[in-house]
DNA sequence: ATCGCTTTTTGTCAAATGGCAAATGATTTC
DNA sequence: GAAATCATTTGCCATTTGACAAAAAGCGAT
């Protein structure tokens, strides 16, 4: 709990009534291994953040392949605030990847945060502007680059989830195949 | 000036003073073919709004490549709001690709609009959070595809301006040759 | 330790894409 | 309208990556 506090805290001030009364709203949430935090053609009914493991977003494409668009590792929120705030279903599913400990607030929960907390709002929208904005940071280099840069930059940006995740998940991130990327890695040693 | 207020009204409601006041803050400006409306390592600090014409942004990459990073058409924001916001340097330049006429607001303006209008926040938040959302959305399918389909979701996308920009930026906004993307056009025909 | 299953690595070959340079086409300038 | 300049297309060959299949390695259950 006290990693979300802080987490909130880089993006607004609250008092210590505020920072209660969010505390008192969360719940812990345990996902094993290859559980659906969300599913794809469902509505996202629930805002998590990741304390414990890996989670990410992943996607069918036309052809049916799955891909991985985006891991989130420890000390991130995880939802689509698309399919939370709008409430249409999501086009994709949010899975653990190792067996995860989650911080969530029910929608209710989080809706009586924001009509109770002065500038919580400000807050979230900042959080997931950051958010948004830090995708497109690290899809941007994805497109321009070849694979073995791609990986290395993969490493650069999520240092502590390479260990963690199969490498199938890896490639399809990069938009690789897993052959490519395991000579990619040979070649890197 | 229809065109913004059409647009702005997508994303919530304002009163026919609200409408008027915007409109006072809004200035035209021309842009020439190449000429830049923000620049990197400086600060941007005007919001704009793209009525004739088509911008991209781009930067250069660590091997000097210049690179396409998105275009952006008619009836859209143009800003780097992590510049504008933050008042930190921008890292892309934002360049008229043909002759633009836009709509501009200042940043003291748009600071008077935030501070005047109950809820203009709360629009700008909505329109930044789409925009962002809009980035992710056309950045993801690049990594997956092939270089034809990368170039047939480009058409998709951005149907109205494949025919009036140079080949070099679709090409390095596709994160593929000049002499492939000439190649990829020749087998569609 | 062994079996069965999944993941990763490796080999072979084919296809896609890049690099470079020349040719062609389009546009601007005088 | 000719020359100069810039953009696009094309040819040739090298390199990268993909497709497919088989081998090897890792892992859990017994």
């Amino acid at each position: 709990m006290k990693n979300l506090i802080e987490y909130i805290l880089q993006f607004g001030n609250l008092n210590q009534q505020q920072i209660d009364l969010i505390s008192r709203k969360a719940t812990e949430l345990d996902l094993r291994k290859d559980e659906y935090f969300s599913e794809a053609g469902k509505i996202s009914r629930q805002v998590g953040f990741v304390l414990e493991g890996v989670t990410r977003v992943c996607y069918y494409n036309n052809k049916g392949e799955e891909i991985t668009k985006y891991f989130i590792e420890e000390n991130n929120l995880v939802v689509d605030f698309e399919s939370f705030n709008d409430e249409i279903c999501s086009s994709a599913y949010v899975q653990a990847v190792t067996d995860c400990k989650l911080i969530v607030f029910s929608k209710k929960d989080w809706q009586e945060l924001l009509n109770t907390i002065v500038g919580w709002d400000t807050i979230v929208h900042k959080i997931i502007s950051k958010a948004l904005m830090q995708k497109v940071a690290r899809r941007s280099p994805l497109v321009t680059e070849d694979a073995t840069e791609r990986y290395l930059k993969f490493l650069e940006i999520y240092p502590t989830v390479a260990n963690r995740v199969p490498l199938s998940y890896i490639a399809s991130y990069l938009g690789i195949t897993q052959s490519s990327l395991s000579r990619i890695r040979k070649n890197i040693r």
